[in-house]
DNA sequence: TTTGTAATTGCACAACCTTGCAATAAGCCG
DNA sequence: CGGCTTATTGCAAGGTTGTGCAATTACAAA
C-alpha cells in the first residue's frame, strides 16, 4: 500500500520545490525500517551531501509533518522520532519499568475519538502516540 | 482536597531535603492558577533568590514528575507546562485551527485506560494530555 | 550546639530544536 | 536554453532542557 516515492508526489502536487536536501531526508525517513531521528536522517544525508546543515532537515520534517506524511513521537529520550504514515499509523506502551515496547494498532484508540467526537465535536488527531505505564510482567 | 503544603509533606516523608530552592520552585507552582512553565516558576523564584539557577528548577521539577507530584502537558508551544497534582487531573483538547482549548475531566480516557489493562495487561499513566485536532466550530 | 556526610546546588557546557536574514537555486515562462 | 521570481537553504544565534563536577548545605547524630 506504501511506495516509496509517495512523499515526493504529494510534495509536488502541493506545489512544494524538490531539492536534494528534501529528496534526501525523504529517502532516509522511508528507507528507515521503524523511528529515525533528526539527528539520524541528518547522519544519513550529510554523508552524501556533506555540505547540508541540519536546520535544513528540520524544515524538512515540520513540512512533512504540516502534511500529515510524516508522523512524530516522543518515547522520551530526549529527542523526537520520525514515522512515514505510509507505513502504518500505530501507537506504543513503553512500560516505564523495563523499557519494553508493545505495539499497538491504530484501533485501540478508535472508541476515544468518537467519545470526543460525540461528546465535544472535537476531530482528535491522534496519530502516533507513546503512552507511558507498567506493562503486565513489572506488575501494578 | 488539595492544601498548599502537600508538596513539601510528600517530600519529607520521603526523606528528601528541603532546601530554600525547592521551597520556592514549589510555592510558585502551588500558587498558579493553572499551568506554569519552567521559565515563569525561575521568574518568580529568582525575584526573592536571585542567585539561584535555573537548572536547580528544572531539576526540581523532575524531582517532582518522578514522584508524582506534579504533572507536564506539552502545549506545542516549544516550552512545558507544570501543573500540581493535588489540583485535580485533566486533559485538554487543543484546535490546532482557532487555538481554542477545551477543558476535560480523567473521565473520558477512562475507557481507553482499562482496555489497555484489560487487552494487553498494561496499566496506563495518563497524567495531563494535550490532545490536539479541530474542534467543531472550525469544521472538519 | 557542633560535626559529619551525603544530597543538593551553581556553574559551565552541551544537546536538541527553532528562527531571522541574506544568499542560492527550483521550476515557470518566454 | 536563459532569465525571473520566490521558495528554500546555510549560517549564526537563540531558546529550552539536561548533565558532570566541585563546592555548598540540610539534616542526622553526637
Amino acid at each position: 500500500m506504501s511506495h516509496s516515492g509517495d512523499i515526493v508526489k504529494e510534495l509536488t502536487e502541493q506545489g512544494y520545490r524538490l531539492t536534494p536536501q528534501r529528496l534526501m531526508t525523504i529517502a532516509a525517513i522511508e528507507h528507515s525500517d521503524g523511528h529515525i531521528s533528526a539527528e539520524e536522517i541528518y547522519a544519513q544525508v550529510a554523508a552524501k551531501y556533506p555540505h547540508v546543515n541540519i536546520s535544513t532537515v528540520y524544515r524538512t520534517l515540520e513540512l512533512l509533518k504540516k502534511l500529515g506524511l510524516v508522523t512524530e513521537t516522543d518515547f522520551d529520550e530526549g529527542r523526537v522520532r520520525y514515522h512515514p504514515v505510509g507505513k502504518g499509523h500505530h501507537h506504543h506502551l513503553v512500560c516505564q519499568e523495563c523499557g519494553g515496547i508493545i505495539d499497538l494498532g491504530e484501533a485501540v484508540l478508535t472508541p476515544l475519538k468518537e467519545a470526543l467526537l460525540r461528546e465535544y465535536g472535537f476531530s482528535a488527531d491522534l496519530r502516533h502516540l507513546a503512552i507511558f505505564g507498567r506493562c503486565g510482567k513489572c506488575g501494578r
